[in-house]
DNA sequence: TGAATTGTATCACAGTACTGGTACAATGAC
DNA sequence: GTCATTGTACCAGTACTGTGATACAATTCA
């Protein structure tokens, strides 16, 4: 579980954590019930407050990524299970609500936005090559 | 032009200028060269400080919705033009890839994300159908 | 039971976004 | 050129977000 974080790229250190918290699961570094650092253990590894570590894992916990137990510690959660899965289904749908919002108001037609969609998948695919959409494009 | 702010819902007041401004191009009560109020005026008649209106307006010229001729006005924009398009391109761009982002982090694939797009464009047009997205859908 | 470890809750400070007030500069009408 | 109108620029106050410090509560383990 290395952590790294940058003061200087306007992306809130809590943010910071939460992503490569993600990252870390996705990529699978960290697997299902793995404990995650103990909060003070995370905030005094990166000199930052507990405070923050706290705001970061809430957030992960509150998008079904990770499960605490008081205590104990905090723990990957089951993203396949379907509590988690429908919440990450509605936080995704957020997102998705306010870019077709936005397309809608800026005169995109659903084809334009899907196509557009295709295209910047493919950008953003091509650019960091190693962290491709779910680990199926390692065997394709 | 009729613009209705509220004060208690948490969105800044700039940008609900800003999308009431683009919703009343979009259905067609204000069309390309109309002059929009003046920013004193809607300053006013929204009882707000002019500065609010002044960043809700540079925010619809950075997106190529109006633009601005000191001494004289504010108008509407060419949508259609190249240049504006260009630019509406980009802003959408950007929140499709924070939108992919998000997605991949939370483990969706590609076709994953196309479909839920289908399905809340769907779920959007259902729920105010008088705003279409783009007034083709009219004839469809 | 009691100490150690873990997450939780509360208050405080700094930076930023939002809004407000007012003076300045450029354009248009005469 | 002069005056009215328009957008621009600058500074100030307030609320919120992010971060920091520290005390509290629940769980684990000897």
């Amino acid at each position: 579980m290395h952590i790294q974080i940058s003061l200087t790229d306007g992306v809130p250190i809590w943010r910071q954590i939460v992503n490569q918290v993600k990252y870390a699961i996705a990529s699978g570094k960290i697997r299902l019930d793995d404990e995650l650092p103990p909060i003070r253990s995370l905030a005094e590894q990166l000199t930052v407050t507990p405070n923050t570590v706290v705001k970061a894992y809430g957030e992960l916990e509150s998008e079904g990524v990770v499960y605490k137990r008081r205590g104990a510690g905090t723990y990957v959660a089951d993203l396949r299970s379907p509590l988690a899965r429908k919440e990450q289904r509605r936080i995704l749908s957020d997102r998705i609500d306010g870019m077709l919002a936005e397309a809608s108001q800026l005169d995109f037609t659903i084809e334009e936005v899907i196509e557009l969609v295709h295209k910047r998948q493919a950008v953003m695919s091509r650019k960091h090559s190693e962290t491709p959409t779910r680990g199926k494009a390692n065997a394709g």
